[in-house]
DNA sequence: TTTAATTGACTGATGGTCGGTCATTATAAG
DNA sequence: CTTATAATGACCGACCATCAGTCAATTAAA
């Protein structure tokens, strides 16, 4: 028989090593050939594993999302002020650790914008709802444990959407230059309001 | 002499006249033969008044985000509640009359974030602003009037965006079914925690 | 011998360019 | 005043380079 390989961790392997050069230069300044080349395979074989350029960009943040992920859980599992709890969810919109997955998630929003795919709004959908799912649960705990009024649940979703927002805008302008400080500034008042007053 | 055309009125009407075009099919979708073939021009001629097919894009968004501006800044003026001039700067993203608007917003944010090209950050950079600052004046009337706490001001950047990003999530994921719905349950969540209590 | 995997030459489509034509009008000559 | 000529901006589509995606041929493991 001949050789098989593992179809799924070759797709990986082939996006990860053109991972830099899809950080480093837009999707539209880039051909199949140098992807190719860089990935050292022959330009049939991106097909082989990819339906299109932008496919391969869904495979690198996929991967990149899912290491996010496991680091965000171990990140609030580790914390105890619920207020902090809540801010993890913003890290990833100015951390230096994440630069590559916002270069990349740019790219990946641009792509999901234009152009209608299914399994990219299913995949988006997947995430989004998962890590609401958890934001949720911390708004919960806060009000359970007193520390949050019961009407805080109603702000869930805003409050969740919100970092979105403060990224786009200081995409497509440049009247935010300091998102960290905005965030920030946003989510202390709006705990002052939400607090149980003692 | 040879006859001279209004350069600037040429371009918008080449633009205008392929509007329902742009608005029907993603940019990826359209050729610029196409585009030429609906304006009633030659193909060289598109190139006389547009750089290319990004920057027609970018002449329909700014001529309806234009006479979106009047239209937003006149109802700000008709109506004397503060809650419901805040409200009135995310219509735009769920209101019917808008829906041409949106389509194309869509495609101008997926190009802005993809291509750096300053003159549409210049551009969003400025409407931007404008918006901004009559927000900023909406909160402090409200905070002059006695309607709202003086904190509310550290909240203005925060509401401001958080439409961008229901719509960016709408966009994107399936999650969010009601947008109206979510802004006004936020929104009147936040001014009960902003009134001032008598 | 079989068959999965790989490949790069090839093709069709398209964005953008450029040399040339046309229409208009100023003006010079008759 | 009428006609001829020159000048120039507007307009255009044939052409070119590029590139995404295909496929027939080849490789190599079992």
């Amino acid at each position: 028989m001949p050789i098989i390989v593992d179809k799924v961790q070759k797709k990986k392997d082939i996006a990860l090593s053109c991972k830099k050069l899809f950080v480093e230069n837009s999707i539209n300044d880039l051909t199949i050939s140098q992807v190719a080349l860089t990935a050292g395979v022959g330009k049939g074989t991106i097909y082989e594993y990819f339906k299109n350029k932008e496919d391969i960009v869904f495979e690198i943040v996929n991967i990149l999302l899912q290491e996010h992920n496991d680091k965000k859980l171990q990140k609030i599992q580790a914390l105890d002020s619920t207020k902090e709890k809540i801010k993890i969810f913003f890290y990833v919109f100015y951390d230096s650790e994440n630069e590559q997955l916002r270069k990349l998630y740019k790219e990946f929003i641009s792509i999901s914008l234009v152009n209608y795919n299914k399994e990219m709004i299913q995949f988006q959908t997947k995430c989004a709802s998962t890590y609401f799912q958890w934001f949720e649960d911390i708004i919960q705990e806060g009000i359970d444990n007193g520390e949050f009024l019961p009407i805080s649940k109603n702000l869930a979703r805003g409050m969740f959407v919100i970092g979105e927002g403060f990224f786009i805008s200081s995409e497509v302008t440049t009247t935010i230059d300091d998102l960290k400080g905005e965030l920030d500034k946003f989510f202390d008042t709006l705990f002052e309001l939400i607090e149980v007053k003692k």
